[in-house]
DNA sequence: TTTTTTGTTGATTGACGAGTCAATAAACTT
DNA sequence: AAGTTTATTGACTCGTCAATCAACAAAAAA
Protein backbone atom coordinates (compact mmCIF):
# COMPACT_ATOMS: atom_id res chain seq x y z
CA UNK A 1 0.00 0.00 0.00
CA UNK A 2 2.44 2.61 0.80
CA UNK A 3 3.00 4.52 -2.19
CA UNK A 4 5.94 6.87 -1.62
CA UNK A 5 5.96 10.50 -1.94
CA UNK A 6 2.66 10.80 0.22
CA UNK A 7 4.55 13.46 2.64
CA UNK A 8 3.32 16.86 0.23
CA UNK A 9 0.28 15.17 -0.63
CA UNK A 10 -0.58 14.56 3.23
CA UNK A 11 0.42 18.05 4.96
CA UNK A 12 -1.90 19.67 1.94
CA UNK A 13 -4.83 17.82 3.40
CA UNK A 14 -4.12 18.01 6.83
CA UNK A 15 -3.61 21.81 5.71
CA UNK A 16 -7.07 22.01 3.85
CA UNK A 17 -8.60 20.19 6.58
CA UNK A 18 -7.32 22.20 8.92
CA UNK A 19 -8.82 25.02 7.79
CA UNK A 20 -11.81 23.79 7.32
CA UNK A 21 -12.13 22.49 10.70
CA UNK A 22 -11.09 25.88 12.52
CA UNK A 23 -13.79 27.70 9.86
CA UNK A 24 -16.54 25.17 10.70
CA UNK A 25 -16.55 25.34 14.83
CA UNK A 26 -15.15 29.15 14.66
CA UNK A 27 -12.56 28.70 16.92
CA UNK A 28 -8.82 26.64 17.58
CA UNK A 29 -10.69 24.19 20.11
CA UNK A 30 -10.25 21.61 16.99
CA UNK A 31 -8.52 17.77 18.05
CA UNK A 32 -6.06 16.68 15.74
CA UNK A 33 -8.00 13.25 15.55
CA UNK A 34 -10.87 15.87 14.06
CA UNK A 35 -8.23 17.20 11.61
CA UNK A 36 -7.09 13.80 10.76
CA UNK A 37 -10.20 12.25 9.93
CA UNK A 38 -11.54 14.81 7.55
CA UNK A 39 -7.90 14.35 5.76
CA UNK A 40 -8.44 10.75 5.74
CA UNK A 41 -5.79 9.29 8.39
CA UNK A 42 -5.34 9.01 11.51
CA UNK A 43 -4.07 11.25 14.03
CA UNK A 44 -0.91 9.27 14.25
CA UNK A 45 -0.21 10.21 10.89
CA UNK A 46 -0.32 13.46 11.48
CA UNK A 47 1.52 13.83 14.33
CA UNK A 48 4.24 11.86 11.73
CA UNK A 49 4.08 14.25 9.28
CA UNK A 50 3.52 17.51 11.33
CA UNK A 51 5.63 17.35 14.99
CA UNK A 52 2.72 18.73 16.81
CA UNK A 53 -0.51 20.77 16.54
CA UNK A 54 0.66 23.83 17.10
CA UNK A 55 3.05 23.06 13.67
CA UNK A 56 -0.27 22.09 11.67
CA UNK A 57 -1.81 25.57 12.72
CA UNK A 58 1.47 27.18 11.54
CA UNK A 59 1.31 25.33 8.21
CA UNK A 60 -2.36 26.38 7.94
CA UNK A 61 -1.85 29.92 8.69
CA UNK A 62 1.20 30.03 5.74
CA UNK A 63 -0.92 27.78 3.58
CA UNK A 64 -3.71 30.96 3.90
CA UNK A 65 -1.19 33.61 3.84
CA UNK A 66 0.50 32.01 0.71
CA UNK A 67 -3.03 31.76 -1.03
CA UNK A 68 -3.40 35.49 0.01
CA UNK A 69 -0.24 36.29 -1.63
CA UNK A 70 -0.48 34.98 -4.73
CA UNK A 71 -4.11 36.35 -5.54
CA UNK A 72 -2.48 40.14 -4.82
CA UNK A 73 0.15 39.46 -7.27
CA UNK A 74 -1.71 37.72 -9.83
CA UNK A 75 -4.30 41.45 -9.42
CA UNK A 76 -1.30 43.90 -9.51
CA UNK A 77 -0.03 41.61 -12.50
CA UNK A 78 -3.05 42.52 -14.57
CA UNK A 79 -3.68 46.06 -12.91
CA UNK A 80 -3.86 49.36 -15.13
CA UNK A 81 -4.08 52.83 -15.07
CA UNK A 82 -2.85 55.41 -11.57
CA UNK A 83 -5.48 53.40 -9.32
CA UNK A 84 -5.14 50.68 -10.78
CA UNK A 85 -3.19 48.60 -8.32
CA UNK A 86 -4.67 50.03 -4.85
CA UNK A 87 -7.98 48.58 -6.23
CA UNK A 88 -6.28 45.35 -7.38
CA UNK A 89 -5.30 45.02 -3.88
CA UNK A 90 -8.58 45.73 -2.86
CA UNK A 91 -10.03 43.36 -5.09
CA UNK A 92 -7.69 40.39 -4.17
CA UNK A 93 -8.32 41.10 -0.68
CA UNK A 94 -12.43 40.48 -0.77
CA UNK A 95 -12.11 37.80 -3.68
CA UNK A 96 -14.04 34.77 -3.11
CA UNK A 97 -11.46 33.06 -2.97
CA UNK A 98 -9.99 34.50 0.53
CA UNK A 99 -13.10 36.13 1.62
CA UNK A 100 -15.38 33.17 2.33
CA UNK A 101 -16.83 31.84 5.54
CA UNK A 102 -14.16 29.37 6.46
CA UNK A 103 -10.85 31.30 5.60
CA UNK A 104 -11.97 34.60 7.02
CA UNK A 105 -13.26 32.51 10.93
CA UNK A 106 -9.53 31.23 10.12
CA UNK A 107 -7.73 34.55 9.74
CA UNK A 108 -9.91 35.68 13.24
CA UNK A 109 -8.66 32.44 14.72
CA UNK A 110 -4.51 32.90 13.76
CA UNK A 111 -4.93 36.59 14.84
CA UNK A 112 -5.84 35.19 18.13
CA UNK A 113 -2.78 32.38 17.75
CA UNK A 114 -0.45 35.28 17.35
CA UNK A 115 -1.14 36.16 20.68
CA UNK A 116 0.22 33.51 22.18
CA UNK A 117 2.61 31.61 19.64
CA UNK A 118 5.37 34.51 18.42
CA UNK A 119 5.76 32.22 15.22
CA UNK A 120 2.11 32.98 14.45
CA UNK A 121 3.01 36.81 14.85
CA UNK A 122 5.71 37.05 12.71
CA UNK A 123 3.68 35.57 9.97
CA UNK A 124 0.83 38.21 10.67
CA UNK A 125 3.29 40.95 10.88
CA UNK A 126 4.62 39.86 7.65
CA UNK A 127 1.17 40.04 5.87
CA UNK A 128 0.56 43.20 7.96
CA UNK A 129 4.05 44.63 6.28
CA UNK A 130 3.23 43.67 2.62
CA UNK A 131 -0.23 44.72 2.73
CA UNK A 132 1.02 48.17 3.84
CA UNK A 133 3.86 48.14 1.08
CA UNK A 134 1.57 47.35 -1.86
CA UNK A 135 -1.05 49.83 -0.74
CA UNK A 136 1.60 52.71 -0.01
CA UNK A 137 3.18 51.52 -3.54
CA UNK A 138 -0.09 52.20 -5.09
CA UNK A 139 -1.05 54.96 -3.87
CA UNK A 140 2.06 56.88 -4.40
CA UNK A 141 1.23 58.52 -7.34
CA UNK A 142 -2.06 59.32 -6.13
CA UNK A 143 -1.36 60.59 -3.06
CA UNK A 144 2.15 61.32 -3.09
CA UNK A 145 3.13 62.14 0.48
CA UNK A 146 -0.04 60.99 1.97
CA UNK A 147 0.43 57.63 0.53
CA UNK A 148 1.69 55.98 4.02
CA UNK A 149 -1.21 57.17 6.01
CA UNK A 150 -3.99 56.27 3.49
CA UNK A 151 -2.75 52.91 3.31
CA UNK A 152 -2.33 53.05 7.09
CA UNK A 153 -5.96 53.10 7.60
CA UNK A 154 -7.40 51.67 4.28
CA UNK A 155 -5.32 48.45 6.15
CA UNK A 156 -7.56 48.97 9.22
CA UNK A 157 -10.57 49.14 7.27
CA UNK A 158 -9.49 45.83 5.47
CA UNK A 159 -9.50 44.20 8.44
CA UNK A 160 -12.17 45.73 9.84
CA UNK A 161 -13.77 44.62 6.80
CA UNK A 162 -12.94 41.05 7.63
CA UNK A 163 -13.92 41.07 11.61
CA UNK A 164 -17.13 41.73 11.18
CA UNK A 165 -17.94 39.67 8.07
CA UNK A 166 -17.65 36.94 10.94
CA UNK A 167 -20.61 38.08 12.66
CA UNK A 168 -22.66 38.23 9.71
CA UNK A 169 -25.19 34.73 8.84
CA UNK A 170 -25.21 34.71 5.19
CA UNK A 171 -23.08 34.36 2.58
CA UNK A 172 -20.19 36.58 2.12
CA UNK A 173 -20.99 39.61 -0.18
CA UNK A 174 -17.08 40.69 -1.18
CA UNK A 175 -18.69 43.06 -3.48
CA UNK A 176 -20.12 45.33 -0.62
CA UNK A 177 -17.06 45.03 1.16
CA UNK A 178 -14.64 46.54 -1.71
CA UNK A 179 -17.32 49.49 -2.34
CA UNK A 180 -16.88 50.19 1.07
CA UNK A 181 -12.81 50.20 0.67
CA UNK A 182 -12.93 52.10 -2.29
CA UNK A 183 -15.57 54.61 -0.87
CA UNK A 184 -12.90 55.37 1.93
CA UNK A 185 -10.27 55.58 -0.57
CA UNK A 186 -11.77 58.05 -2.87
CA UNK A 187 -12.27 60.54 0.04
CA UNK A 188 -8.92 60.23 1.55
CA UNK A 189 -8.06 61.19 -2.26
CA UNK A 190 -10.85 63.86 -2.63
CA UNK A 191 -9.45 65.63 1.12
CA UNK A 192 -6.05 65.68 0.00
CA UNK A 193 -6.40 67.71 -3.70
CA UNK B 1 -16.25 33.84 58.40
CA UNK B 2 -19.03 33.37 56.34
CA UNK B 3 -19.97 37.77 55.94
CA UNK B 4 -23.35 37.23 54.33
CA UNK B 5 -23.94 39.40 50.35
CA UNK B 6 -20.50 37.90 48.70
CA UNK B 7 -22.41 37.03 46.15
CA UNK B 8 -21.89 40.43 43.93
CA UNK B 9 -18.65 40.71 44.94
CA UNK B 10 -17.22 36.97 44.24
CA UNK B 11 -18.84 37.58 41.20
CA UNK B 12 -17.31 40.71 39.82
CA UNK B 13 -13.78 39.54 41.58
CA UNK B 14 -14.33 36.33 39.09
CA UNK B 15 -15.73 38.59 35.80
CA UNK B 16 -12.59 40.80 36.26
CA UNK B 17 -10.20 37.64 36.88
CA UNK B 18 -11.77 36.09 33.84
CA UNK B 19 -10.75 39.39 31.70
CA UNK B 20 -7.66 40.28 33.43
CA UNK B 21 -6.37 36.23 32.14
CA UNK B 22 -8.05 36.45 28.70
CA UNK B 23 -5.77 39.10 28.22
CA UNK B 24 -2.48 37.70 29.86
CA UNK B 25 -2.51 34.79 27.97
CA UNK B 26 -4.30 36.09 24.71
CA UNK B 27 -6.56 33.32 24.43
CA UNK B 28 -9.68 31.56 25.81
CA UNK B 29 -7.50 28.64 26.89
CA UNK B 30 -7.76 30.01 30.92
CA UNK B 31 -9.06 27.53 33.04
CA UNK B 32 -11.29 28.16 36.00
CA UNK B 33 -8.48 27.42 38.04
CA UNK B 34 -6.62 29.99 36.85
CA UNK B 35 -9.70 32.69 36.88
CA UNK B 36 -10.56 31.28 40.73
CA UNK B 37 -6.88 32.11 41.52
CA UNK B 38 -6.97 35.36 40.31
CA UNK B 39 -10.16 36.14 42.15
CA UNK B 40 -8.13 35.15 45.82
CA UNK B 41 -10.97 31.77 46.01
CA UNK B 42 -11.46 28.22 44.86
CA UNK B 43 -12.43 26.74 41.37
CA UNK B 44 -14.99 25.33 43.42
CA UNK B 45 -16.56 28.52 44.37
CA UNK B 46 -16.44 29.77 41.49
CA UNK B 47 -18.69 26.93 39.67
CA UNK B 48 -21.21 27.54 42.74
CA UNK B 49 -21.69 31.29 41.57
CA UNK B 50 -21.28 30.57 38.42
CA UNK B 51 -22.98 27.27 36.47
CA UNK B 52 -20.63 26.92 33.98
CA UNK B 53 -17.16 28.37 32.74
CA UNK B 54 -19.32 29.36 29.29
CA UNK B 55 -21.07 31.47 32.33
CA UNK B 56 -17.91 33.03 33.15
CA UNK B 57 -16.76 34.32 30.14
CA UNK B 58 -20.55 35.41 29.26
CA UNK B 59 -20.52 37.66 32.78
CA UNK B 60 -17.36 39.24 31.18
CA UNK B 61 -18.64 39.84 28.04
CA UNK B 62 -21.56 41.68 29.27
CA UNK B 63 -19.26 43.62 31.97
CA UNK B 64 -16.90 44.75 28.80
CA UNK B 65 -19.62 45.82 26.99
CA UNK B 66 -21.44 47.54 30.07
CA UNK B 67 -18.29 49.37 30.71
CA UNK B 68 -18.17 50.62 27.25
CA UNK B 69 -21.59 51.71 26.66
CA UNK B 70 -21.32 53.53 29.89
CA UNK B 71 -18.41 55.38 29.10
CA UNK B 72 -19.75 56.11 25.43
CA UNK B 73 -23.21 57.59 27.23
CA UNK B 74 -21.03 59.59 29.41
CA UNK B 75 -18.89 61.10 26.29
CA UNK B 76 -22.50 61.74 24.85
CA UNK B 77 -23.64 63.37 27.68
CA UNK B 78 -21.25 65.89 27.54
CA UNK B 79 -21.23 66.41 23.88
CA UNK B 80 -21.37 69.81 22.45
CA UNK B 81 -21.56 71.28 18.77
CA UNK B 82 -22.68 69.64 15.52
CA UNK B 83 -20.25 66.84 15.45
CA UNK B 84 -19.93 66.56 19.32
CA UNK B 85 -21.83 63.47 19.25
CA UNK B 86 -19.69 61.31 16.80
CA UNK B 87 -16.55 62.98 18.20
CA UNK B 88 -17.98 61.35 21.73
CA UNK B 89 -18.16 57.91 20.77
CA UNK B 90 -15.08 57.63 18.75
CA UNK B 91 -13.38 59.32 22.13
CA UNK B 92 -14.83 56.69 23.96
CA UNK B 93 -14.11 53.80 21.98
CA UNK B 94 -10.47 54.36 22.57
CA UNK B 95 -10.28 56.11 25.92
CA UNK B 96 -7.71 54.46 28.16
CA UNK B 97 -10.38 52.25 30.02
CA UNK B 98 -11.47 50.69 26.80
CA UNK B 99 -8.84 50.54 24.87
CA UNK B 100 -6.39 48.88 26.75
CA UNK B 101 -4.03 45.85 25.99
CA UNK B 102 -6.27 43.14 28.40
CA UNK B 103 -9.68 44.45 27.19
CA UNK B 104 -8.43 44.49 23.68
CA UNK B 105 -7.61 40.89 23.57
CA UNK B 106 -10.89 40.00 25.23
CA UNK B 107 -12.81 41.97 22.77
CA UNK B 108 -11.04 39.48 20.08
CA UNK B 109 -11.53 36.43 22.03
CA UNK B 110 -15.40 37.24 22.74
CA UNK B 111 -15.13 37.96 18.77
CA UNK B 112 -14.20 34.43 18.69
CA UNK B 113 -16.46 33.29 21.20
CA UNK B 114 -19.24 34.56 19.05
CA UNK B 115 -19.08 32.57 16.11
CA UNK B 116 -19.46 29.38 18.57
CA UNK B 117 -21.47 30.73 21.49
CA UNK B 118 -25.14 32.31 20.42
CA UNK B 119 -25.36 33.95 23.05
CA UNK B 120 -21.95 35.02 22.82
CA UNK B 121 -22.95 36.48 19.03
CA UNK B 122 -26.21 38.26 20.13
CA UNK B 123 -24.17 40.38 22.34
CA UNK B 124 -21.53 41.41 20.32
CA UNK B 125 -24.59 42.21 17.56
CA UNK B 126 -26.66 44.49 20.27
CA UNK B 127 -23.02 46.30 20.51
CA UNK B 128 -22.64 46.48 17.10
CA UNK B 129 -26.35 47.92 16.87
CA UNK B 130 -25.42 50.39 19.43
CA UNK B 131 -22.42 51.58 17.87
CA UNK B 132 -24.28 51.82 14.69
CA UNK B 133 -27.10 53.63 15.87
CA UNK B 134 -25.07 56.17 18.37
CA UNK B 135 -22.48 57.09 14.80
CA UNK B 136 -25.75 57.50 13.01
CA UNK B 137 -27.90 59.56 15.16
CA UNK B 138 -24.59 62.09 15.25
CA UNK B 139 -23.71 61.66 11.73
CA UNK B 140 -27.37 62.75 10.81
CA UNK B 141 -27.15 66.81 11.14
CA UNK B 142 -23.09 66.70 9.49
CA UNK B 143 -24.40 64.23 6.79
CA UNK B 144 -28.25 63.88 6.43
CA UNK B 145 -29.26 60.85 4.20
CA UNK B 146 -25.08 59.65 4.15
CA UNK B 147 -25.45 58.67 7.69
CA UNK B 148 -26.26 55.32 8.00
CA UNK B 149 -23.14 54.42 5.38
CA UNK B 150 -20.61 56.58 6.66
CA UNK B 151 -21.70 55.26 9.98
CA UNK B 152 -21.20 51.68 8.93
CA UNK B 153 -17.53 52.08 7.88
CA UNK B 154 -16.55 54.16 10.66
CA UNK B 155 -17.83 51.08 12.76
CA UNK B 156 -16.02 48.74 10.32
CA UNK B 157 -12.94 50.99 11.47
CA UNK B 158 -12.75 51.30 14.83
CA UNK B 159 -13.61 47.33 14.89
CA UNK B 160 -10.08 47.16 12.53
CA UNK B 161 -8.04 49.87 15.18
CA UNK B 162 -8.66 47.52 17.54
CA UNK B 163 -8.13 44.53 15.89
CA UNK B 164 -4.85 46.01 14.87
CA UNK B 165 -4.21 47.06 18.29
CA UNK B 166 -3.57 43.63 19.41
CA UNK B 167 -0.88 43.15 17.34
CA UNK B 168 1.11 45.70 18.70
CA UNK B 169 3.82 46.11 21.33
CA UNK B 170 4.21 48.73 23.69
CA UNK B 171 1.62 50.55 25.52
CA UNK B 172 -1.74 51.41 23.04
CA UNK B 173 -2.08 54.71 21.60
CA UNK B 174 -6.05 56.07 21.58
CA UNK B 175 -5.37 59.30 20.67
CA UNK B 176 -3.53 57.93 17.33
CA UNK B 177 -6.53 55.59 16.89
CA UNK B 178 -9.05 58.82 16.80
CA UNK B 179 -6.82 60.10 14.78
CA UNK B 180 -6.85 57.99 12.31
CA UNK B 181 -10.93 57.10 12.75
CA UNK B 182 -11.25 61.43 12.74
CA UNK B 183 -9.14 61.87 9.72
CA UNK B 184 -11.71 59.23 7.74
CA UNK B 185 -14.37 61.34 9.42
CA UNK B 186 -13.83 64.13 7.79
CA UNK B 187 -12.71 62.67 4.18
CA UNK B 188 -16.29 61.34 4.30
CA UNK B 189 -17.93 64.43 5.10
CA UNK B 190 -15.81 66.62 2.86
CA UNK B 191 -16.90 64.17 -0.32
CA UNK B 192 -20.87 64.90 0.65
CA UNK B 193 -20.04 68.34 0.28
C1' DT C 1 -31.64 26.38 70.23
C1' DT C 2 -32.64 23.85 66.47
C1' DT C 3 -33.03 24.58 61.62
C1' DT C 4 -32.13 26.63 57.46
C1' DT C 5 -29.61 29.38 54.47
C1' DT C 6 -25.19 31.07 52.69
C1' DG C 7 -20.23 30.63 52.07
C1' DT C 8 -16.32 27.80 51.29
C1' DT C 9 -12.97 24.25 49.93
C1' DG C 10 -10.22 19.71 49.34
C1' DA C 11 -10.83 15.72 47.11
C1' DT C 12 -12.68 13.16 43.49
C1' DT C 13 -14.79 11.84 39.15
C1' DG C 14 -14.98 11.30 34.41
C1' DA C 15 -13.94 12.71 29.98
C1' DC C 16 -11.11 14.09 26.62
C1' DG C 17 -7.01 14.85 23.99
C1' DA C 18 -1.85 15.45 22.60
C1' DG C 19 1.76 12.81 21.74
C1' DT C 20 4.33 8.13 21.73
C1' DC C 21 5.16 3.34 20.55
C1' DA C 22 5.19 -1.05 18.68
C1' DA C 23 3.86 -3.51 14.92
C1' DT C 24 2.72 -4.33 10.05
C1' DA C 25 3.44 -3.72 5.23
C1' DA C 26 5.04 -2.27 0.93
C1' DA C 27 8.27 -0.29 -1.66
C1' DC C 28 13.40 0.72 -2.86
C1' DT C 29 18.52 -0.29 -2.42
C1' DT C 30 22.51 -3.16 -2.56
C1' DA D 1 17.81 -11.97 -0.48
C1' DA D 2 18.68 -9.16 3.14
C1' DG D 3 18.42 -4.64 4.82
C1' DT D 4 16.68 0.02 4.79
C1' DT D 5 13.49 3.55 4.22
C1' DT D 6 8.65 5.25 3.98
C1' DA D 7 3.75 4.73 5.07
C1' DT D 8 0.34 3.68 8.33
C1' DT D 9 -2.44 2.74 12.41
C1' DG D 10 -4.46 0.79 16.94
C1' DA D 11 -3.50 0.93 21.42
C1' DC D 12 -1.67 3.20 25.17
C1' DT D 13 0.28 6.80 28.42
C1' DC D 14 -0.01 10.79 30.84
C1' DG D 15 -1.72 15.05 31.89
C1' DT D 16 -5.29 18.39 32.26
C1' DC D 17 -9.56 20.21 33.38
C1' DA D 18 -14.69 21.07 34.00
C1' DA D 19 -17.85 19.82 37.07
C1' DT D 20 -19.54 17.50 41.34
C1' DC D 21 -19.63 16.07 46.15
C1' DA D 22 -19.16 15.74 50.91
C1' DA D 23 -18.13 18.20 54.66
C1' DC D 24 -17.44 22.10 57.62
C1' DA D 25 -18.46 26.88 59.38
C1' DA D 26 -21.08 30.74 60.51
C1' DA D 27 -24.93 33.72 60.29
C1' DA D 28 -29.98 34.28 60.19
C1' DA D 29 -34.57 32.59 60.94
C1' DA D 30 -37.90 29.89 63.52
Amino acid sequence: MPKLGMEPIRKEALVKATIFEIGRTGSLDVTVSQIAKRAGMSSALAHHYFGSKEDIFLAAMRHILTLYGAEVRGALAAAEGVDGRVRAVLRASFSPGNFRREAVSAWLNFWVLAQSVPEAKRLLAVYQGRLKSNLTAGLRPLAGARAPEIAESLGAMIDGLYLREVLKSGAPDGAAAVAIALRHLEAELARGV
